[in-house]
DNA sequence: TAACACAATAAAAAAAATAGATGGTTCAAA
DNA sequence: TTTGAACCATCTATTTTTTTTATTGTGTTA
């Protein structure tokens, strides 16, 4: 013997209706289907919820106090199946999405709003991983995005190309380097370089192709941190232009007169994998992102 | 076609237990029961809720989602049903008390604290009624239980005593009459009279027991108005002691020298009505009040 | 490879829900 | 007051749903 959701919902209408038979023509069955139901759910309850002495069936305070309970129940349903007609549309459950910490977040984060405005019930996770630790957390934790500089290739992986970014070889003005003319590598060699530690491979030979081989290099966490410690005149390095637009301005930092170029340009991709195609909401923040990285920052 | 909830024990046991067979073992079912009903959510729902591709059936990310919610949703059938179980166990939905305004608040909200600290699942509503409007508000309403400074006695009416309290009349320091000696009834018709307004009794004729019959008699309504009302010196008036036992001390208030008794004394009373016999919070409220009421302010 | 655990499926059996009929109420209008 | 309508409980036959039993296929493990 068990509670069964669709008895409370034949209790809801006899309340919203007003008597037993008018609930069994609304529900298109017998009366005496929905007397049976009754009398079943307060046997299961051990619970009078109708007053039978009068005329019409009244609930009684116990059936009032059941009855509110059981409409807080059959919202619950109705939200439990609302959930599931949306996977039945395409929506999938989860969003695994992996970005570089070197691309700007705002985008991301405004096209998640997007996302979410849409009442979409996907729950996406966000990961932040730099340089290779971005592939590497994709493939092992099967993600369904990834958002980086630049990636492995592999027959499976599809990618979309992002507006084109640079960064910008800096240091603080007090730095001996920023007053430096046609700086070459050799002086960099001297200084202390500052970097972002890779997240994924544990092989120290792995490099940046960016990195310059000084033999002082800090390892850092964060690209905040990085402009912090370069700010602080800790040392050298490559930091997105997004992120010092202002100090460039206000020459609160030096973009490095290197020979070689101090500014070098990448277009940030967009990939996932055809082995695990994206659901509907994969691809629509897909095309979220795509929209807000056209967006200026 | 509708949502059964027993199918969702089963896809929580199934998860909990690691297997279709082992769910319906500990069910007491077979396990072709077990496919049987979450096929049928399955495909009510629309949406896969297991893998199959494997040796072991596992959720999918929807089905996880789905089980969340489940989850939810059974813990929200429990509360229904345990609240269900108090009601057989003789616990009311709901229990109304009357209260005379002239009685203490503290001990029934000290009574009533206990009651809910106690996790009973009855409803209840306090109302401050004053004179005869207790009992008339008790009457039309089939209210539960009443606390009076007396009452029209009925057959049906079943009343147990509290502890003895009592008024006293007192008139502000200023006020002519404090300074007086020996206060016959003739010097008070002279005065403003202070008096709660009969809450109940549309009928003017109708008089508190207490009242002096002065020319001028300001109704007020509540105890603590009419406690300020006299200590600006508006008028006199008779007020429990419980309430101005500090203004006493410091003469901030003045017992007045009246020759008939300036101290009346009455039992209140704990009153309900056979015909509406108390159930068990009701039962239990009282023993709490009359405890509470033993108690010291 | 054999024995085992797992899940899907088909068919039969069991259980539960429903419709339809009947009877006893109460209510309201004639 | 009578009469007819609306109400709900209850009974039985019928239909629908659920469960069991038995079987098959597949993957795992000893």
């Amino acid at each position: 013997m068990k509670l069964d959701i669709e008895t409370l919902k034949i209790l809801d209408l006899i309340v919203q209706f007003g008597s037993f038979a008018k609930a069994a023509d609304k529900l298109g069955r017998a009366q005496s289907a929905v007397s049976y139901q009754i009398k079943k759910l307060e046997q299961h309850l051990g619970v009078e919820l109708f007053d039978r002495s009068k005329y019409r069936a009244e609930l009684t305070p116990e059936g009032s106090a059941i009855l509110v309970e059981g409409r807080r129940l059959l919202q619950q349903v109705r939200n439990l199946e609302v959930l599931a007609e949306r996977f039945s549309q395409g929506w999938e459950a989860k969003l695994e999405i992996i970005i570089d910490g070197a691309l700007p977040m705002q985008p991301i984060m405004r096209a998640l709003k997007r996302l979410s405005q849409m009442n979409v019930p996907t729950r996406v996770r966000l990961k932040t991983e730099f340089l290779s630790g971005v592939q590497h957390c994709f493939d092992s934790n099967n993600s369904d995005l990834m958002l980086v500089k630049s990636y492995q290739s592999t027959p499976y992986l599809v990618s979309r190309p992002l507006t084109e970014m640079t960064t910008v070889l800096v240091a603080a003005p007090e730095h001996p380097l920023s007053d430096l003319k046609n700086i070459e590598l050799k002086h960099l060699h001297g200084h202390i370089e500052l970097t972002i530690a890779d997240s994924g491979d544990q092989d120290p030979n792995f490099q940046d192709e960016l990195q310059f081989g000084s033999e002082r290099v800090f390892y850092l966490s964060g690209f905040i941190t990085k402009k912090n410690a370069i700010m602080m005149g800790l040392g050298f390095g490559w930091v997105p232009d997004y992120l010092i637009k202002q100090e460039l301005e206000d020459r609160s930092l030096i973009e490095l007169d290197y020979m070689s170029g101090s500014r070098h340009s990448f277009v940030p991709k967009l990939v996932h994998s055809s082995e695990r195609p994206l659901g509907r909401a994969g691809c629509l923040l897909s095309d979220l992102i795509l929209e807000e990285f056209k967006e200026p920052d």
